[in-house]
DNA sequence: ACCTGAACACCGTTCAAGT
DNA sequence: ACCTGAACACCGTTCAAGT
């Protein structure tokens, strides 16, 4: 048939199959020929709209990243009374109700950068957790993806106008996308084995009951990824807090 | 010459030569039949040695979390009085010294428990780190790999000694992970192009600075990791407080 | 028991040829 | 411009053959 009227192919189709391949059956599953032959045309037809296979991944990450919300993190205007929010970021030293300053009143609560971040993270993980086989690619970092960058440059833009210093924006930054990635990349529960007999009470004492894990995989992972969040957000209030005694 | 007097392969050694090829060109460049050629024999030699490419892969995985420190979680006898250290975990809301409670006494650094968390998560980071490449298939979970259920069995059985409940410490055990696992994945620094074209005002106001940061590679990722670390500790320590005030 | 070469069904990518 | 088949240098793995 040589060239069609109207193209078989286009970026968006090729991309979309791509990512149901390497959603069902693996990263390395996804192979030239293979996608090709899922949208009914020759391998070789893909180089008319990528590059290289590596071309393809790029677009295929982005399109996943594209997923992940940042209204949280507003514009400007919204963000920009930061100077005042970090004076008087008491960050849970003391409430106006009179009751005395304990553990037990997470400083996150009240701190609206933290609430933005929380927000974020959640649907951060959310959009990568619908995708984990392809969460190695995309932890390589945004290279020149633009919704990888736009994703950077909201985060760090927020914490900076929220009263941050860049260099601890930029490590905020970071070791936000470490919990996230890590908690994406693959269930926690689901890697131990679910037969019994792998873990001897010789050997490994206390895992008798581990064989349970993934069955609960859902819960135990989203528990475990909000309990991380709260305690990440909570310590980093803390540091908040400190920086406004300070000045 | 088909069967030497002396084996010229070990599992052994396949393990050392595939770790180091992974190491100096990723997974991608780890194929049985390059493999072989640097180890100076056919392809097919492999398989007397590991079933499947899989299979062998699990022992280099498994070699390198046996380079993680889990001597900080010592024995039952040292870690069993976790009631009397809960009792009295008032994780910063007070000091002896008549100080005031601030978030500037971080209360992660007078618990037991925290401070083999702390000392763990840095050994498991350094020998992830030290073989990014291979942090993708490590991070799927311990499987039937000894020195990864040893690992889970220490960090779980410290945790519950030390007084968290059991659903608690399965969540720490994962957050954990994520976390050690994301970081070791892949530079956050390394991940912006060093090319400061990529970064145009107009699309990412706020990533001026970015094409400096794969300079300062190592210092923002030690970085984050250790502002990370700390606030994971403060803010569980937070809720490790909490537990003793309801009992 | 442990290595070999030959073989099978795969890869990513290039390229000349078709419309 | 966009598709095709043929071709090249690769894959993981099996297997009969050698000592």
């Amino acid at each position: 048939m040589a060239r069609p009227r109207t193209p078989l192919l286009s970026r968006e189709r090729i991309v979309v199959a791509a990512l149901r391949l390497i959603d069902d059956e693996g990263l390395g599953a996804l192979s030239t020929r293979r996608l090709a032959t899922e949208l009914s045309v020759s391998g070789p037809s893909l180089y008319n709209h990528f590059a290289t296979k590596d071309d393809l991944l790029d677009a295929v990450v982005d399109s996943v990243i594209g997923e992940v919300d940042l209204s949280m993190f507003g514009t400007a205007e919204t963000t920009e009374t930061a100077g005042t929010a970090a004076a008087d970021g008491t960050a849970g030293t003391a409430r106006t109700d009179g009751t005395p300053a304990t553990p037990a009143t997470p400083a996150a609560l009240a701190t609206p950068w933290a609430e933005a971040l929380r927000d974020w993270a959640r649907s951060y993980r959310a959009a990568l957790a619908a995708h984990p086989n392809i969460v190695p690619v995309l932890a390589q970092g945004p290279g020149r993806r633009p919704n990888a960058l736009r994703l950077a440059d909201a985060v760090f833009g927020h914490l900076v106008e929220s009263g941050w210093p860049r260099g601890q924006a930029t490590r905020i930054g970071a070791l936000m996308r470490y919990f996230v990635t890590g908690s994406a990349l693959a269930s926690f529960a689901a890697g131990f084995p679910a037969d019994a007999e792998v873990y001897d009470a010789a050997d490994y004492p206390h895992l008798g009951e581990a064989h349970r894990l993934a069955g609960h995989r859902g819960t135990v992972d989203e528990g475990a990824f909000e309990t991380g969040l709260e305690a990440l957000l909570d310590g980093l209030a803390l540091r908040y807090a400190r920086l406004a005694e300070r000045s």
